[in-house]
DNA sequence: TTTATGACTTTGC
DNA sequence: AGCAAAGCCATAA
């Protein structure tokens, strides 16, 4: 045999990474694509971190991930967009009058 | 291989 | 402040 020793990828490397740290979100907090792009070595990787989350596992708290707005622009994911604004809501997260989550007080910084 | 698409971000007007 | 266009990176066809 020869040394092909195949190692993880860095693409599943980065999936995994964002997977652990979405999971490690606390309740009550909410972060943003760009922030898990950075986490995870690949800042401009932004809608990379959205195209895992469609394809992760369920289970994972990934109503806490927002946009750098604070808008929940995954809520289709859900099947029903209020609901995911409830589960935010009972998170003890605070809404703007858009719809928005309030960033300055709930932005999870890693 | 090339093209189109997307749970995004940044920049310019 | 809000909208449009460009930039980025990986997947699907």
């Amino acid at each position: 045999m020869t040394e092909r020793v195949k190692q993880n990828s860095a693409k599943e490397e980065f999936y995994f990474r964002i997977l652990e740290l979405v999971s490690k979100i606390p309740k009550g907090k909410v972060t943003t694509y760009k922030n898990l792009a950075i986490a995870g070595g690949k800042p401009r990787s932004s809608r990379l971190v959205g195209w895992i989350l469609n394809k992760s596992p369920l289970g994972l708290p990934c109503h806490r991930v927002v946009n750098r707005n604070g808008e929940l622009t995954g809520k289709f994911a859900f099947g029903d967009s209020q609901m995911m604004k409830k589960l935010l809501e009972s998170e003890g997260i605070e809404f703007d009058s858009k719809e928005r989550v309030n960033l300055t007080k709930h932005l999870w910084i890693f």
